[in-house]
DNA sequence: GTGTCAAATGCAATATGGTTGCATTTGACA
DNA sequence: TGTCAAATGCAACCATATTGCATTTGACAC
């Protein structure tokens, strides 16, 4: 345990890279693991207000993390882009859940798509499956 | 056979719902029909160039066709909404596949995603597989 | 510790894709 | 041919993301 609230966790994966561990890649990286759903730019930066955080430095840091495998990216039915922790493998192995009510995303992990065979000529480099529906919560405000 | 140039089915797809029949519905519901791929907004305006079509007036011809059905709209990963003929029953039924290379989208009319079963509250209302690569028109430039 | 320097950041300006409000035009029908 | 709601065109606006450039800072050598 530390004393201060730094996640080890982040500043190693960064580090490991051999990259500069610097106070926003850090806290980006941190918020991206403590959520269980992909969050929005604007999600991220909500939640960082305990810290000065520019908006440009925090697209660069999110652009810097899908680059490194360290987070994933995909855009979302209102065209918004959303980030989670984790490579593009580990997010292509389950699929994702949209909520048409409240826009939020969640990640499916007992559902894997399957890989289908390409017409001749294409290749693959990563399958992903959206499910779109309403979710338990809002399911539930609704009745 | 007609004399113009209009296709009688787009006319009379409108015409079947009850709307008016516009030049701007008839000739964007052409375009996409006659496209064996989903098409931006930019793609169709380009291709719209024999006729004066507002920007505006074409977001909202494409909303219209989508809210009955006449076409399909979905996102792609450069947060770019697409357009395909055929409505989403149609298009829920194969999936898509999207190059990385040149960013165009195809349809993958003999793939199609199995609806798998969903957390405990969760309700669906379609499903979608899209598949990222090299589509084999690129493929064979790269050689 | 202190100096060094490329990497990272902050800020302002710009780009892109899409939407809203409102006055004008037009397709369908009597 | 007149009527009127529906559709259009225009201007202004909005959200998300990107670019260029000057400034700051993390990592490493000393």
């Amino acid at each position: 345990m530390r004393s201060d609230h730094s996640s080890p966790d982040s500043a190693a994966a960064i580090r490991a890279l051999g990259a500069r561990v610097t106070p926003a890649r850090v806290r980006v990286l941190q918020l991206l693991q403590a959520s269980d759903r992909p969050l929005s730019h604007r999600e991220i930066a909500a939640r960082a207000t305990d810290f000065p955080l520019d908006r440009v430095t925090l697209y660069r840091v999110l652009d810097w993390c899908v680059a490194n495998g360290l987070a994933r990216r995909f855009v979302d039915e209102a065209r918004v882009a959303r980030f989670s922790a984790g490579g593009e493998a580990d997010h292509t192995r389950h699929a994702h859940f949209h909520c048409d009510v409240c826009g939020r995303v969640y990640c499916l992990e007992r559902i894997a798509p399957a890989a289908p065979r390409l017409p001749r000529g294409f290749r693959r480099s990563l399958v992903e499956m959206n499910i779109r529906g309403r979710c338990a919560q809002c399911g539930k405000e609704a009745r």
